[in-house]
RNA sequence: GGUACCAUAGCUCAGUUGGUAGAGCAACGGACUGAAAAUCCGUGUGUCCCUGGUUCAAUUCCAGGUGGUACCA
């Protein structure tokens, strides 16, 4: 039994296809808790094969929280998310000593670990205006303007991305000060403690994992559940790996081989910066993708002491 | 069997009037504070098919070989 008085959230990270819904299955029955998704496109309820949400057998075997909750009309954040998982978190902590959080979307997951400075909710207007800005003139006046406005952000930005620059102009301009003054650089303090736990896989067998899945999520009816969305393409979260490239395919911008091939393509690179973003976490524990006994057995260890 | 053309990066192909080579895609590395499965940045990884000849120097020119493609038999 746990004695620890502070509680533990468990992050189970690790790239697309490396296991990471198995090993957090796993581990819930075995502490006996709930699995928080922690995953910027499974919380969307008409986006069920493309994201590889747990089936039903899966979902039946504990309380999944976050996935399916949202609407692809809904507008959702990174800032909302740290918000509402820190509000689940006080409730879960009430019935278990240990929680379980697993998804491959790195900016969440550090909105839960370190929290996101408070802005002022964006002005869709100010963004949508920008971007109309940009697609006529170009990024070079934005960043003209951005240095003018916030000298301090412009030194640091990537100059080239124009997402970037739109976000940090739009906080200038409709909170009337600069983007970087918001910025406190300090993590939040957490009432939990999180252990970061890795799942590693080899590239080859992840890359033929993927393949596989796809072929799976092909079977289920991906195309099928594309062309349900398709409609509605131009919605953020429907810009999203596997709906993208079906798009293409039913504007005959490209045929539907060449559009399975793009999402086998688009899906390594996106397992590639996933890896890349799981490496910033110095502290995170890493284990080979099968062993979850071993994750299991570390886990007590390191609750005992 | 004969003739012509081709052989250069993982793939498709440039190029070197002889001084050991570069694009696109792929691959790989990286950034990331309210769009993040988004967006952006960086890196050339090579027996220039093989053997011989000419030359100070051959991936480049010449000869032969091998493989491929097309046409003729």
């Amino acid at each position: 039994m746990l004695h620890n008085t502070k509680k533990l959230l468990i992050s189970i990270s690790g790239p697309t296809a490396s296991g990471k819904t198995a090993a957090s299955l796993q581990l819930a029955k075995h502490f006996n808790t709930e699995i928080i998704s922690c995953d910027s496109r499974q919380m969307y309820r008409e986006m069920k094969i493309g994201t590889a949400v747990p089936d039903k057998k899966e979902l039946a075997q504990c309380s999944h929280h976050f996935i399916g909750k949202l609407s692809i009309h809904d507008y959702y954040n990174a800032s909302m998310f740290e918000i509402d998982i820190t509000n689940l978190l006080k409730t879960l902590f009430n019935k278990h000593n240990i929680v379980i959080m697993t998804g491959g979307s790195g900016m969440y997951l550090d909105a839960v670990l370190y929290g996101i400075d408070k802005i002022p909710d964006p002005d869709m207007n100010i963004r949508e205006a920008l971007t109309q800005r940009y697609n006529n003139e170009g990024l070079e006046p934005l960043r003209f303007e951005l240095r003018k406005l916030d000298p301090d952000c412009y030194e640091h930005i990537d100059k080239k991305n124009h997402k970037r620059v739109i976000r940090a102009l739009e906080v200038c301009l409709s909170t009337g000060k600069p983007f970087s003054s918001f910025h406190t650089r300090t993590p939040k303090k957490r009432d939990f403690d999180v252990l970061l736990i890795g799942l590693n896989k080899n590239r080859t067998l992840l890359y033929h994992d993927i393949d596989t899945r796809i072929d799976n999520m092909l079977e289920k009816g991906l195309e099928e559940e594309a062309r349900k969305l398709y409609p509605h393409k131009g919605l953020v979260p429907l810009k999203t790996i596997g709906y993208t490239e079906f798009f293409r395919y039913f504007d005959k911008e490209i045929s539907k081989e060449q559009a399975i091939q793009l999402i086998r393509k688009n899906t390594r690179q996106y397992a590639r910066k996933q890896i890349n973003w799981q490496k910033r976490y110095k502290v995170m524990h890493w284990f080979e993708y099968n062993k979850t006994q071993e994750i299991i057995h570390f886990i007590e260890q390191e609750v005992q002491s």
